[in-house]
DNA sequence: CCGTTATATGGAACCCATGCCATATGAAAA
DNA sequence: TTTTCATATGGCATGGGTTCCATATAACGG
């Protein structure tokens, strides 16, 4: 490919001033300018954004680490983070770390030689403390990763509260609901605990099924359902994402049992999966859009040097009605 | 962030001894290299990879260029190009193009500046004529860019006739199928060609429904399916992508139409949305993940500069019964 | 003991831009 | 006429690596 060398050298001018054409910077008769465009374009010259990128030490480019992409809600993330980080002129590199921590350490060593500029984390697998020799800005999606990794979630708490209030209103005398199998502690494992602690406050019975999945996929959901469908035959009230609950209504639907005259299903996330099974679920939902404009946001502050105002940013959970609660 | 000219004075060695240390090649003493090993980690140094870029005219990254990230076909699509890419060793930035020339357009001049080692795309809407000035390896998805650019799709023929197929067995009258909008001819378009002529060869039926839409989005297709629900009362057969086909189901059930009773539905795609509605949808399934790693295989063979055996790599669809289909 | 080879290391050109600084011209001000 | 300033352009260090080449020492065979 052309360099700026050649262009200069095919306008008979410096490379300065070449330079200065391509940046619109100081001085440049017009008459020369013209001829360098015109250089510019026989020689289908394109400036190297390499060679910038090393010079101004910054590249343009951000970072997301997700567990899996192709995971609605990650999916609906990266889409709105991609829109959010383009509007602010940069690039959107994705990481898949399928939940394992090699991965994931693997990634972030790739993304510090590469120089991006942010980071910005949806996985929950590898130590905090890998994370605090990347000293390029983080921001966290649903994690705690220190004190100086600003955390964006949305306000799990009220979520698992809303969801027990929602089976408890649709008359459930035993709940079960289903968990990730998460080792740290994270914001979004706290509406489990809060649903347990509703369900017992109100004398109702509450089961955690732990599940063991690591992918993404309806078959393993299917499983699970069959599993729990086997096992717990007197259940009235699921608490579950999107996909697990969906795979939960289909698979007891086959078992003769009805939602919602037989049980109920709450469901998290409140991606457009939810829309999808018959009937429709109802769900707490996140607004993944929202969640990734304000990790954009707040990125792009620390990639200018501010301080953000704050280390924790919680949005609101939204009750959205379906059928599948009475 | 250190510089290798820091370690080689912390080291007191050369530039050239520690950048043989990194690159573990040429002849170092066993001392020198550990004396340097220790200045790396006292300084927490990492290579810069844009400098190595530079010099060696690659960045180890890929593109891929789509019109929508949260599209089920789409998100499957990535998260299998990014694996593929992994494993190469390369990275993936992802550009979302929202079906606009515009964006599809800055974009490619984007990542010409980057440099990018490879492109993938998977967007239809901008000129060939704009990807011949990009001179850098591209695939494309599912689109014929002229001549010294490879495709990658299944065989939307025998998918198109496979779909027709199924609504004959099922018995279906008339039919309708609800096509895209897309002003190139792409190969996937042919689906609908074939169908339509699959139907009037059996005699029956067969309207083509032009979406409207240009973001995925099930609430627009809720409209669309509100809108053939009451223009087109007799349809007992319907052709649609995954999300279109769920949201005709379920439309059409609230209108008291029972699937597969009194109407049938093929869809197109295969993604997981398939099996999420009720009935679960007799699908033609594209085979994502393959695609995906075709395109990946091929893309990696123009980086190292190897000629394709072929300009034209077709995939098989599968069909996959469901229920929506007597 | 000397020529040859393996081992060990550093200097500097190169990759491709940017932007400071030096230099040069023409015009306006003094 | 001389000073001053706006205009115009080019040289070169810089960013942070890689690698060729030159140089130097130690080991080895003859």
């Amino acid at each position: 490919m052309a360099t700026i060398q050649d262009v200069a050298k095919r306008a008979q001018v410096g490379v300065a001033t070449v330079s200065r054409v391509l940046n619109d910077s100081g001085y440049v008769k017009a008459e020369t300018k013209e001829k360098i465009q015109r250089a510019i374009k026989e020689l289908n010259y394109t400036p190297n954004a390499v060679a910038r990128n090393l010079y101004h030490r910054k590249t343009g480019i951000a970072a997301l680490l997700v567990p899996e992409i192709s995971h609605p809600y990650f999916a609906e993330f990266i889409d709105a983070a991609e829109t959010a980080l383009y509007s602010y002129g940069y690039q959107c590199m994705i990481c898949n770390t399928w939940r394992e921590q090699n991965y994931e350490a693997h990634y972030l060593e790739l993304l510090k030689q590469q120089r991006v500029d942010g980071i910005i984390t949806g996985v929950h697998t590898l130590d905090i403390d890998r994370y605090r020799l990347i000293d390029r800005p983080i921001v966290a999606l649903d994690r705690q990763l220190g004190d100086n990794i600003p955390c964006v979630a949305v306000n799990h708490e009220k979520g698992g509260r809303m969801a027990a209030e929602a089976l408890i209103r649709s008359g459930c005398r035993k709940v079960l609901q289903v968990t990730g199998q998460s080792h740290v502690s994270t914001p979004s494992n706290r509406r489990h605990e809060i649903f347990e602690q509703v369900m017992h406050e109100n004398g109702i019975e509450c089961i955690n099924y732990i599940s063991k999945w690591n992918r993404f996929s309806y078959t393993d959901f299917r499983d699970a359902a069959l599993e729990i469908a086997e096992k717990y035959t007197d259940i009235d009230g699921f608490f579950a994402t999107d996909m697990t609950a969906a795979a939960l209504i289909h698979t007891l639907y086959e078992k003769g049992r009805r939602c919602p005259q037989d049980f109920s299903v709450v469901a998290y996330d409140g991606t457009y999966v939810s829309s999808l099974p018959y009937p429709s679920l109802t769900t707490i939902v996140q607004p993944v859009s929202e969640l990734a404009s304000s990790c954009v946001d707040l990125l792009m502050k620390l990639v200018r040097g501010e301080k953000p105002e704050t280390m924790n940013i919680r949005l609101d959970v939204e009750y959205r009605q379906g059928s599948s609660t009475l």
